[in-house]
This record gives structure tokens, sequence and C-alpha cells, in this order.
DNA sequence: GGAATTTGACCTGT
DNA sequence: ACAGGTCAAATTCC
């Protein structure tokens, strides 16, 4: 079923394509840039940190293509939130972004002995309904997993993953809801106060391999399982159910394995149902474009 | 071997 | 008493 984007969502459907072909006319550079980098990767950063941004417009846009009234269509998913939530008073007040969308600023109590702990009963949370397992951007530890009573999926609970270097309480629950379509819900707990990272890139150092993975990286981060928000194709990298990455999506409702891939090889590209993004030298950039917007016109419900 | 994930135990709130 | 949230030992993965 073909879903007409409304009029007037057009300019935002224009910033969006034109932010994804500069995104990936810069990742079509990258593997240059970084060949002619002499193993420093400092141009390469700056053009990764350009894609990167590229690509966060396009979120933003998404974001802001809400259901609701003045005239919005919603082309995301149903977004559910408290009508304190930052993003949505953010929203109101035209004072967007993505920033303003993070939780508000309050911490669950300690624990003093395994299990003791009070519940976030008070704690001020938000919930995030998506047909599909999206990338937020936070490295999260998942701490738990609980079947849920009258629920036949789990409910996956993770805090931040520098919960014990910077002590940060952010905390976030995963859970499936509906099977068909598919429908996960997020709920968010406390807001994340340790700090951003900054970007690496990473790279095989096979030249025959011309995937890159991009990702924000600390110092302080402790494997490669750290390094997203942002994977620009890895042939080798294991991605997450839960992450989706560059905002490309695993749309398989009956598959539980994911992978998401700007490949910049062709043979990284999955033979599955997932959306890809090939930019091999050999393909022809615009049928790239031509399948995403096809993607687009009949995944309606994905964005 | 270290880090991430899984899973049973423990604790709290209702 | 029970359901839900967290801890931490065990297991798996890289």
């Amino acid at each position: 079923m073909e879903v007409a984007w409304p009029e007037n969502l057009s300019t935002i459907r224009e910033r969006m394509i034109e932010e994804l072909m500069i995104g990936l006319e810069l990742a079509n550079l990258l593997p240059n840039v970084v060949a002619e980098s002499d193993g420093g990767f400092g141009s390469a950063k700056d053009l990764a940190s350009k894609i990167i941004k590229s690509f966060s417009n396009i979120f933003t846009l998404l974001n802001i293509v809400r259901e609701g009234d003045d005239d919005q269509v919603s082309v995301l998913s149903q977004i559910q939130v408290e009508d304190s939530s930052p993003c949505l008073v953010a929203w109101k007040s035209e004072d967007y972004s993505p920033e303003s969308c993070r939780p508000p600023n309050n911490t669950p109590t300690k624990k003093s002995r395994r299990g003791c702990h009070q519940r976030r009963r008070s704690s001020r949370t938000w919930k995030r309904d998506t047909p599909i397992l999206i990338n937020d951007g936070q490295a999260w530890r998942q701490y738990g997993q609980k079947s849920i009573l009258n629920s036949k999926f789990p409910r996956y609970y993770y805090r931040c993953a520098y919960k014990y270097d910077q002590g940060c309480e952010a905390t976030k629950q995963v859970q499936r809801i509906q099977v068909k379509p598919p429908l996960y819900r997020t709920t968010y707990f406390g807001n994340h106060t340790c700090s951003d990272h900054d970007l690496i890139l990473e790279g095989t150092g096979n030249s025959s391999d011309t995937s890159m993975l991009i990702s924000f990286d600390g110092s302080n981060l402790t494997s490669k399982k750290d390094q997203y928000p942002l994977i620009v194709s890895s042939t080798k990298q294991k991605v997450n159910d839960e992450i989706i990455t560059s905002g490309l999506v695993n749309h398989n409702e009956y598959s539980s394995s994911s992978d998401y891939f700007v490949s910049l090889n062709q043979e990284a590209i999955p033979s599955s149902r997932p959306m890809c993004l090939s930019t091999s030298h050999e393909s022809d950039f615009d049928d790239v474009i031509n399948g995403l917007m096809d993607y687009v016109d009949l995944n309606p419900d994905v964005f």
C-alpha cells in the first residue's frame, strides 16, 4: 500500500533526500580519504563528522514529522510522551532539537545491597513506541531481563554504559508489545549525565575491504560494542538487534536477526530484506537514491 | 583474558 | 503473595 506524503511534508522530504544524498556522497569519499590519510585519520575524522551531522539532520527532520495537530502527519512511529516531557515542551516552543529530548535530570536511588532498591515510581519517564528498534545514540548495557505477566515477550533492562565510570543513572526498558505489525516500547528513566564521546574512525586495514566503522568513542569505552550510535558499514561487525544504525532499518518482522549496513562493500550487503544502501564504486549512485525513495514510499510506516 | 550478556536470586512496592 | 526491578555469578563472545 502506497501512502502519499502530505503536501506540507514535501519540503521536509526534500531536505531529507538532500541530506541523505550529501551523507552518502561523503561516505563514498571515505575510502579514498582514509587511503590518503597516511594512517592518520584527521581528515577522515572531519569527513565522518560531516556525514554524521548530515544523518543527524535527517533524524531531526524525521522526529519533527510527527503525529498530531497542526496538519502534521506521522511518518515516524507513534511517539508517546508525557505532556511535561522536555521533548514535547521543546517541540511546542519551537525549540526542538535532539538535545531537547533528553530526559529530565533525576536519578534513581542508590542501592547498598543486591536487589535492595526503591522502585522508580516517581521518576519521570517517557515512552516511545516504534515498529523497529532504534539506536538512540547512547551506550547501554543490558543488566536484566524479565518475563512480564500477561505479556508474550520479555522486558529487557538497560543502564547507561557509563554508570560506574561517570555515575550516569539513565536507564531504559525495552519490550516488544506487538507481533504484527511489530511494535517495541522503549521506556526511558532518568537523565544521561555522562559526557559525550569523541568521534573516532576505525578501519580494517585491509585494502580490499572498503567498509568503515564510524563510531563514537571514548577512551573509556571497553569494546567495539560500545561504539555506536552511527555505524557506516562493518562487514564483520555484529550489530545488536536493538540497534538501528544510520537510521536504516531491518524491517523483517519475522526474523530476529538484524543487520544494518550502509555498505561501501558489495559483499557486505546481506541478502535478506533489510534495506541497504550500496555505495560501491560499481554501483550507480542514482540507483541508491532511487532505491531509498522506493523504500520510503513502500514503507512509510517505518518512518 | 576481558568485556558483554544471560539468568537466577534477592529485594521492594502494591 | 506476587510482580517488577536490580544485582551479580555464570556463561558466552570476541
